[in-house]
DNA sequence: ATCATTTATATAATCAATTATGTAAATGAT
DNA sequence: ATCATTTACATAATTGATTATATAAATGAT
């Protein structure tokens, strides 16, 4: 079964591509078929010399939309096979032009009548529905050098570049997210210990089922992009952990929008104590926390400290209203 | 300007190439552009992957339409970048089953905003010219999935293949032909010498002005494929010579009707002396010239013989009727 | 059960194009 | 007139796919 169907307009880069190949496999099965002296690739530029009679090579390069080099190989091979001949401009020392040799006049007079039948065979082919492949073809083409795929693209996505980030609270499809973006910054910084694993690929059982908080930072354009966890350690106490951000995203501020929330969530919960542990290497978390009203504690890294084995900086919410 | 508008239909293959090539390359610059953290070419397998869940490496690279080992490559590079998992399948060991990984699950969800982007401007640029240029490619690939571009090729030339070949007499634009046929077998042969590139590069003024003939053999497919020249040596006498046939276009008898084509036309002319001259080394066309009339003669030797250095064979027509 | 054939995947070699870069000639601003 | 920039082309390195071929597992005929 063809699986572009299933992703439609999507896939119509890939779906052409498919297209072209198939049809250039079969333009190359008719020239050995026919033992053609001349290779497909060489067709564009060999239709051209017959019509224009001589072209220099970057001129041939801009009329076929091929690249220059490419133009350049394609002259060296028609040049060995003698289907061509090279004459220089008189104005300019520079210049190759490339011509049709005696013997390429002739090779192209005779591939004359199979390039006529393929050509019938894919006027044949393009109507054969009603409508006119072709001609949609040209009219697509123009569409794109109105506006390309990729500046149309950017106007849609423009609108929602710029939109805020919204927070959402935890779902089990979005466990992936917490697990994903933790690790992503644990590997990063320490090494992934057990409990980590534990925690991180059961949210739900570990952190929710707990009376925990997880929330996610979710972008417009990007989706979600980072999380941050409410672990409940006692009654009216929450430890704040698990907060990470995805590497491709960071100074943009999500971290620090994101912790706001949190603290603002935790507030409205009428939360006791809110506090934090964490490692002197986290420089620009701490940083953050800072920032936004935690301060580092003793009283914390007595009580709490011990729970984890990278845990050498403890800090406290201290509402500042 | 572009090329491919004067050649129509017959470019279709390459211009379909250089239309997904932009398509191709617009997407890689969104990519870019957005710091998506995946390959335009792995597309299509992860687009399958978020909606399929699990394909083996085969599997997916028959409903992509790619090689298996394009796709090994993908699965090798996706599980490099850990977006996908591999499982092995119950029942056949050799299976690779392919699935996407937390992170490639997460990673998809946030390309998927971006992929919708690029969607609506697909949708956009192939409505906007009244048509549904989407639509026309399915049809375009149903049609083509009927009969191939091949296929169709083959049936409108079939016809012409096995028509008879038709001799043409001189004309100014011919003169490529008879140069190019004839340079090719005399270098296969001997070496080509000043006098004959004199007579084949303008063989107007040294065979047609001086009262003797050129005629052409045409095959409807091939096109001009033979050549003869008779070159007038005294009032009713003629010289045979420049007789040849394209490489490419060997074993098909088409030496022979030439020859005899040439000789018909000698007699209506009421030629009195037709005769030739060439080497040992031209077994096969000696073994033609006997088969169709002429014989091996002193005579002529003596009086023709030294004209042309290589000359060792001469031969007369001897008329059977 | 055994052996030949087929199937699933991997690897190597190849191909047709690209991008990046270098060289020499032409252009154009000072 | 001179020198920096641009243009025309060539060459090298790279990319993204292909075809050809090898290996191991599964299938199927005897």
């Amino acid at each position: 079964m063809d699986y572009f169907n299933e992703i439609g307009e999507l896939g119509l880069g890939s779906r052409l591509k498919r297209l072209s190949d198939r049809l250039m496999s079969d333009a190359q099965s008719v020239y050995t078929e026919f033992e053609l002296p001349i290779q497909p690739k060489w067709f564009s530029l060999l239709a051209m010399l017959r019509a224009k009679h001589s072209v220099s090579v970057v001129d041939a390069s801009e009329r076929l939309g091929l690249s220059q080099p490419a133009l350049s190989q394609f002259c060296r091979q028609l040049l060995d096979e003698k289907l061509i001949e090279l004459a220089a401009d008189d104005k300019d020392a520079r210049k190759k032009i490339m011509q049709l040799s005696a013997k390429g006049i002739v090779v192209l007079e005779n591939v004359q009548p199979v390039w006529a039948g393929v050509e019938k065979a894919a006027i044949e082919l393009s109507k054969e529905e009603g409508n006119d492949f072709y001609q949609a073809v040209l009219a697509f083409e123009s569409s794109l050098s109105r506006k390309s795929l990729l500046e149309r693209t950017k106007e849609h996505l423009q609108a929602t570049k710029n939109e805020e980030i919204v927070f959402l609270p935890f779902e089990k499809k979005l466990s992936s997210f917490f697990n994903v973006i933790n690790t992503e910054w644990v590997e990063d910084m320490f090494v992934l210990e057990d409990i980590d694993k534990k925690v991180l690929q059961q949210p739900e059982e570990n952190i929710i089922k707990q009376g925990g908080h997880i929330w996610f930072a979710k972008h417009a354009l990007y989706g979600i992009v980072g999380t941050c966890a409410l672990l409940k350690t006692g009654e009216g106490e929450f430890e704040l952990t698990k907060m990470g951000v995805l590497s491709s995203m960071r100074g943009q501020k999500i971290g620090e929008k994101l912790l706001q929330y949190v603290i603002e969530q935790a507030k409205a919960m009428k939360v006791k104590k809110l506090y934090l542990l964490t490692n002197k290497k986290c420089e620009s978390a701490i940083h953050l926390y800072e920032k936004l009203g935690f301060v580092h504690c003793e009283k914390i890294m007595q009580t709490y400290g011990g729970h984890y084995e990278r845990c050498n900086v403890a800090m406290r919410y201290q509402s500042n209203t």
